[in-house]
DNA sequence: GTCTATAGGTAGATAGAC
DNA sequence: GTCTATCTACCTATAGAC
């Protein structure tokens, strides 16, 4: 009851301590992804969590409180991935290259990692209630950005006058239906799994899209 | 035992019941529609179905006998509504009347009824695993149509030379977006809910991207 | 920090009176 | 064809031994 300062007594956290907990921490998030992904909110059991983990469910308990917390903390790493790939929107890149190098990278997002990339759209299309206000507000940062590197390319003359806004959705769009409508894609192209030529094909029909349009002048 | 044949015999359906079935079967459906567009599959509670519907849940499961059937029924009448979209596209139309025109039906389905929209999208998300062979037919079919006659134009010099299936993904997917992703949309745009002229310029927008590019010649 | 056992609550489905 | 009462199963979350 006294010496809550010295090395032995009741749970100094150690560094070995630390790491375990982080180690852990990082498996329950992985294989939260993975069945929140695959099941939604609701679909999801904490039990098939705690297996895919390789971990009791008590233990589950022990880093998150709820299921809801749980959640939500899958949220983060996939906002970043969007983030570091709309950074290649930059203002002095010329938009040819600067468009392109985002489809692309976006579509191997996606591709890498369809389930997490599907984790957003099953919270969004259910209405995004769980998405925190910090969430929002990262989203907010980073689309903000890329508007305003839209609008430098409409004052240089680069890009036709347009909604940047509305143009981001149509690249957002556009690359994002691959993860979350591979089942309807898959079937229009009559495979079961799409290759590095399928996304090769889907990045040259978006870029040359965009860029030039269908219209025959 | 013997009468089967009589009309008043044990239950020979009256014209009365059929009606009633009908309406039944539509209120059901209605409400089943609108909730697991909100909640998804797992999180749709029948208890809530029901009281939408206004109905008893035991009645629910009279005329549906599980959960998974009423989820499946939904898929239909939806199905039914973007195939009559797909129907704007023909190979005698003009490209630039045709698209546009397309475009403007589907963002209209999505504002008239975004849930129903998202009902769609939550099924394919979970990996469609729900969508029956004939609901696979249909889709096929639709989309079929629809490549043949951007092969028919492209045979016409009348739009560029692309892959016919991963355009009509990218017009599905930037119409699909408002619906799906209302959410990100709503706060990228700083509004609570889209008005009539917001949809003005998602419409402007993709169509004048699809046709004739962003790049300044 | 780990994990078994279980409490507590809820949802899908059904029995059976009307 | 309608609807109340209820069964059964399962899931989140926790208590408490180790």
């Amino acid at each position: 009851m006294r010496d809550t300062s010295t090395p032995r007594s009741p749970k100094p956290e150690t560094p070995a301590d630390r790491e375990i907990r982080a180690a852990n921490k990082r498996k329950i998030l992985k294989a939260a992804s993975e069945v929140f992904a695959a099941k939604g909110f609701d679909g999801a059991r904490i039990a098939e969590i705690a297996t895919v983990a390789e971990l009791p469910k008590a233990n589950v308990y022990y880093y998150y409180a709820t299921k809801e917390e749980l959640y939500s903390a899958t949220f983060a790493p996939l906002l970043e991935e969007w983030d570091s790939a709309l950074r290649i929107l930059k203002a002095e890149t010329e938009p040819a290259v600067a468009l392109r190098a985002y489809v692309e990278a976006k579509l191997k997002l996606g591709r890498k990692n369809p389930l997490e990339a599907r984790l957003f759209a099953n919270e969004v299309v259910r209405g995004g209630t769980f998405l925190s206000a910090a969430d929002r507000a990262h989203i907010a940062n980073s689309t903000a950005a890329s508007i305003e590197v839209f609008e430098a390319w409409m004052a240089a003359k680069k890009i036709r006058k347009i909604d940047p806004r509305h143009f981001l959705f149509m690249l957002w769009a556009a690359t994002q239906f691959y993860a979350d409508y591979e089942p309807i894609v898959n079937a229009v192209l009559q495979v079961k799994k799409l290759t590095a030529a399928h996304y090769d094909q889907a990045l040259e029909s978006i870029v040359g899209t965009v860029l030039g349009g269908v219209l025959v002048d």
